[in-house]
DNA sequence: CGGACAAGCTGA
DNA sequence: CAGCTTGTCCGG
């Protein structure tokens, strides 16, 4: 006999590839355990998948008279404010609802009971917040040497709970020793951490009055009395979701505090275009003090390097001999990684850069040109007229060798990539990977961090080149300490007075930020216009701009060649309507289409 | 995704 | 034409 009072849920199954809700039946001795969010056993085809529940009470929207019932109450999920965040956050990263619920849920099952208990909150009479209302957003730009945890303990809330974002699991551990001293309740909130703990935390979130710290996924944290979001590092690469809806922690940042009037507090040394343009608020310390927090600067001009030195210049070997006096050590960074390859003048020495838009010129198919803005460029150097432009190629193994020969008595390693512990030595060489993977060892600093072709990463033809090149400074500064510290970052360039340069070289990134908006800003790149790669089977990729062009929308469409196309749209919300209203479907399963929107790599 | 079912291929 | 592979469809 079927109730006349029978509640009925949709539910979204678990399962990534069917981004489609259903409607199931809730059996009377599971209504009280079923709210939006929760995680739910139900049929579907046959099939015992998990699901969640993301309304209730819903019309059944049954084409067939026959709504089966939920098998079974799993587990405690999302809170409603967090599920229509994930929904968000699937149409702002094309991506299926699935992957990020599954992020903003507990890894393991917890007991599905009514809204947990929401604690008071208690804090601490030396709370004191810095003034700013509810609800602004501001960027504190902080020097990457400079100590900043009491920083952040100043920007938690006086109430509620506050989520702090932090790349590194070190300092996620730093941040709470310091915020459990204060007198507050710190729940950690990590990907890495094991899936019990992970459990355990989110659980603890969900009464608030505390503070989550952790990485990306605590942007999704359940805290139920949200006041304030600190981000730490914005530019760091970690606050990315690298598999494919590539999501990124700070725009969830930025519209889950739009959504609850929470304050939102961006701390970095270099805040990227994208936290500047939606800051209410730029602050920072006296300028001196954000100077001093910047390692010493030490720039070599290639230019002026005879023929065939091969980027070991002597600035470069008297500063290897300097760092490694007393037990010091080396990095030395070489970037293969999106390498591009540079034309240089035999002649003056100058780099080929595009006449319009200032991108490296590339060797085409036919003949140079600009891989930014398509443009032509002149088969000769722009600066002195000669018509000798020679490709520039470098590997780590060669670079080895030649730093070897440099400084005989040191042991120069180099570092392949992969994840094994770094051997040990005086000198490493390898990609930017090596920033992070030397372990900090008090007898052995690190007093130099050199980059062998800073062009490499200045000219990189991507729209992000100077702020993600001005991070990689950033990184070694903190590598190598301070102006105080006697630490040095040294970078060998062709353009010692590229404003990427300057920034680091004067510990003031302010001038950077500025004309990097104002060229964001004239050439509609983000966050002034949407941009997103399409890429993978190659079938695939042309089938989704054919569907993408059938509709009348203001995405224009670059390509597709070989498998790659690139959209770009006036606003981000155009792009994202364009994708939604699309129908990837198709494309998607079929031959295998990613979809990446504000590409890293373009 | 993964099961159901249909249409295509092969071999005795 | 049974028995198998490959493709397309669809889920309550």
């Amino acid at each position: 006999m079927i109730k006349v009072d029978a509640r009925v849920c949709r539910v979204l199954p678990d399962v990534p590839a069917i981004d489609r809700a259903f409607d199931y039946l809730v059996p009377a001795e599971m209504r009280d355990d079923v709210h939006i969010g929760t995680i739910v056993r139900v049929p579907l085809h046959g099939r015992r998948v998990r699901g969640w529940a993301l309304g209730l009470d819903v019309e059944p929207a049954t084409t067939r008279d026959r709504t089966l019932p939920l098998i079974a109450v799993v587990s405690a999920g999302p809170p409603a404010d967090v599920v229509d965040l994930a929904e968000w956050a699937a149409w702002r990263w094309a991506g299926p609802r699935a992957a990020f619920l599954r992020a903003a849920s507990p890894p393991n099952n917890l007991r599905a009971t009514g809204a947990p208990e929401v604690h008071a909150a208690v804090f601490p009479p030396q709370a004191t917040p810095m003034a700013v209302p509810d609800g602004a957003r501001r960027v504190v730009r902080w020097p990457p040497a400079r100590e900043r945890n009491e920083l952040v303990g100043a920007l938690a809330a006086s109430e509620g709970s506050t989520i702090v974002i932090a790349a590194s699991a070190a300092e996620s551990r730093a941040l709470a020793t310091l915020l459990e001293a204060e007198g507050r309740h710190v729940v950690m909130l990590r990907g890495d951490q094991s899936a019990a703990d992970r459990t355990a935390a989110w659980d603890d979130a969900r009464h608030g009055a505390c503070v989550v710290v952790g990485g990306r996924i605590a942007i999704f944290a359940p805290v139920p009395d949200l006041h304030a979001v600190v981000v730490l590092d914005d530019l760091d690469e970690a606050l990315e979701e690298e598999r494919a809806p590539s999501w990124h922690a700070f725009d969830l940042a930025v519209e889950r505090t739009r959504r609850c009037g929470a304050r939102l507090d961006v701390v970095s040394p270099a805040p990227g275009a994208q936290a500047v343009a939606v800051a209410d608020v730029i602050a920072g310390p006296e300028a001196r003090i954000e100077r001093d927090g910047w390692a010493r600067l030490e720039v070599v001009d290639l230019r002026s390097e005879p023929p065939g030195s091969t980027f070991m210049s002597t600035g470069l070997a008297d500063a290897l001999h300097r760092a490694l006096a007393d037990g010091g050590r080396a990095l030395c960074v070489l970037n293969r990684r999106g390498r591009a390859r540079l034309l240089v003048c035999q002649k003056c020495g100058e780099l080929a850069r595009c006449e319009r838009c200032e991108a490296a010129v590339q060797e085409g198919a036919g003949g140079h040109e600009c891989p930014r803005c398509g443009d032509r460029a002149k088969g000769f150097c722009t600066h002195c007229g000669a018509a000798s432009l020679r490709p520039r190629k470098l590997g780590v193994v060669r670079v080895r060798e030649h730093l070897a020969a440099l400084v005989p008595r040191a042991n120069v390693v180099a570092v392949e990539t992969g994840s094994a512990p770094l051997p040990a030595f005086d000198v490493a060489i390898g990609t930017e990977a090596v920033l992070h993977r030397a372990p900090r060892d008090p007898q052995h600093p690190i007093r130099l961090v050199a980059f062998i072709d800073l062009d490499q990463e200045l000219l990189a033809p991507r729209y992000r080149a100077e702020e993600q090149a001005l991070w990689l400074l950033v990184r070694a500064s903190r590598c190598v300490g301070g102006r105080g510290d006697g630490g040095v970052v040294l970078v060998q360039t062709r353009m010692p007075a590229h404003p990427v340069v300057t920034a680091a070289s004067d510990g003031d990134p302010a001038p950077l930020l500025e004309t990097d908006l104002a060229r964001r800003r004239a050439l509609h790149y983000p966050p002034f216009g949407g941009m997103a790669e399409l890429s993978g089977d190659a079938t695939a990729v042309d089938a989704a701009c054919a569907e993408l062009q059938r509709h009348l929308t203001t995405v224009t469409v670059l390509g597709p060649t070989n498998g790659l196309a690139l959209l770009r749209a006036p606003t981000v919300d155009e792009l994202c309507d364009a994708l939604a209203t699309a129908n990837l479907g198709p494309a998607r399963t079929q031959g295998r289409l990613r979809v990446d929107v504000d590409p890293r790599r373009v």
